[in-house]
RNA sequence: GCCGCGUUCGUCUAGGGGUUUAGGACGCCGCCCUUUCACGGCGGUAACACGGGUUCAAAUCCCGUACGCGGUACCA
């Protein structure tokens, strides 16, 4: 088994290419199958710089690996269709020879003059086809002397496919089953642009039979344009792949997932938004692969290498499916909880250090320790300043809700067994908390409270013993003193 | 317009003729736990698009309609 992911460099990674990548390599991983990154950047005027970075970089987040690709190479490379040009000729040269296609050499104008002459209610597309072909300037239309006259000038030209009316074209996708279409409706599609760079359909048939690709697995985008790739394979006496068209991701209303569209619902579109937002990648993954694919059974948490074993095309979906950020955030909830605090202590470090000025990697560790099961994102952490410095200030609704009269005094006394107890830590801050409480015969709220919004400045949050023992003595001592002068004034 | 694909709780989905009072997850609501907020536990909310047919029996098979999505470029 070969499978291929093949991006076209013409913007960063998206998070359907993500899911189309991971699906092509969950499919190899699973069968043993080699996985090959193929660069589609035969779009000269669409060319981003930089994306083809992005793309390999974001694989990499996602530990998503391939074995065969520009940089890593391969027994089948060049592995960017602009290093592949020569082959695409060759293999439009045959096509023409053998009558499966034909130079056509009209220009933007020509074809604009022939849709407005059919442009009507009815037929609001008219297409270069064989119902049209016959009035435009191509090979088919003009003498074979003629032709090689323009082409002697250098005359811009481009070659068709030549599609045959009257054929039903039959193949069988992974996913849906058979499809059929009618080639009548299918029109004749450029292969080999006036540029001299081949179109997607001609440069994808080609190096997919070339590279050996045994399962084309790819958005459902394509399902329309199959046909014509697979009038190509056959005009070429190659065999088709098995195809695979997955489910499209919809936006949260189920729309189309377009850029626009999609960050006016506050869904960001390209995978390097979600690394800077600060996702784990295990949990873009984990729901990434969810979205149109299930295992069949209840499992949800999958690692990639749960992802490896558990994979097969059978399970993938047939219908769009739309994105949902909030499940997202509850993988990325389970995925934090599972990591070592230790280990993302030492992530959060830079930032909070840029945040407190906080130095101390075992310090934040603690933070996180017990902020953990209160975080949707890694950085939610900081959010809660409380834990590297005094409240600045403490909320209001909170404080004339539940201070007390009497809080400062209670507070007050408090804070003088404190300045003397032996045990600074969790448990002892507790022991001691306690009988204080009972001593001074007043309830656990009437001191927690006030506790905690003289700590924190806010009315929920981690275990006062923790965020205490985390804080030390002078500084819990100093936000006590702090909160009694300002709030009771 | 035409071509294609699709349609089970708000969302992701299980189920593919009788096992279904249609199961799970996210979300939402309630209760419990609890110093608080969370976590967790328990419970609740909520769906087979519609119409025909086939069959003893249809969410499940077939047809039609509606709706959604995709395609209809010298973009991919």
């Amino acid at each position: 088994m070969r499978v291929r992911f093949a991006p076209s460099p013409t913007g960063y990674l998206h998070i359907g290419g993500l899911r189309t990548a991971l699906y092509n390599f969950l499919l190899a991983r699973r069968h043993g199958g080699t996985f090959v990154l193929r660069i589609e950047d035969t779009d000269r005027s669409r060319f981003v710089e930089d994306a083809e970075q992005d793309i390999l970089e974001m694989l990499r987040w996602a530990g998503i690996t391939y074995d065969e690709g520009p940089i890593t190479g391969g027994d089948f490379g060049p592995y960017r269709q602009s290093e592949r040009s020569a082959r695409y000729a060759e293999v439009a040269a045959q096509l023409v020879k053998s009558g499966n296609a034909y130079v056509a050499f009209d220009d933007d104008d020509a074809l604009e003059a022939m849709r407005s002459r059919h442009r009507s209610e009815n037929n609001p597309n008219p297409r270069y086809d064989h119902t049209t072909r016959g009035e435009m300037q191509n090979s088919l239309t003009l003498s074979a002397d003629a032709v090689d006259q323009l082409l002697s000038e250098g005359v811009p030209h481009v070659i068709r496919l030549n599609v045959r009316p009257g054929e039903t074209v039959v193949f069988s996708d992974a996913v849906r089953g058979e499809v059929r279409f009618e080639s009548a409706t299918i029109d004749d599609q450029v292969l080999i642009k006036s540029d001299g760079l081949p179109t997607y359909h001609l440069a994808n048939i080609v190096d997919d039979h070339d590279m050996g690709i045994t399962h084309v697995i790819r958005g459902e985008e394509w399902l329309p344009s199959t046909p014509k790739h697979v009038l190509l394979y056959q005009a070429m006496g190659w065999d088709v792949p098995t195809m695979a068209h997955l489910p499209l991701i919809l936006s949260p209303t189920g729309g189309k997932l377009s850029k626009r569209n999609a960050e006016k619902q506050g869904i960001p579109v390209s995978v390097s938004q979600y690394v800077e937002a600060g996702y784990e990648p295990e949990a873009l993954v984990n729901f990434l692969a969810l979205l149109g694919w299930n295992p069949g059974d209840e499992r949800e948490v999958f690692s990639l290498a749960d992802l490896t074993t558990a994979f097969s095309l059978e399970r993938v979906g047939q219908s769009g499916v739309q994105f949902d950020l909030q499940k997202l955030n509850w993988f990325n909830e389970q995925w934090l909880r599972s990591k070592a605090s230790s280990q993302l202590a030492t992530r959060l470090l830079p930032q909070a250090r840029a945040a407190f000025g906080c130095e101390d990697e075992a310090y934040l560790e603690q933070a996180i320790d017990m902020m953990k099961e209160r975080m949707t994102m890694a950085a939610d952490v900081l959010d809660a300043s409380y834990l590297f410095k005094a409240p600045e200030s403490y909320d209001e609704k909170a404080v004339s809700k539940r201070w007390k009269a009497n809080s400062s005094e209670v507070l007050s006394a408090f804070a003088v067994v404190l300045s003397e107890l032996d045990a600074w830590s969790e448990q002892g801050l507790e022991v001691s908390l306690k009988a204080f409480i009972d001593a001074q015969g007043v309830g656990m709220g009437a001191l927690m409270f006030p506790l905690r919004m003289a700590l924190s400045g806010v009315g929920g949050g981690p275990s006062l013993y923790a965020l205490m023992a985390l804080i030390g003595r002078e500084e819990t001592l100093s936000r006590i003193k702090r909160a009694v002068l300002t709030i009771a004034t």
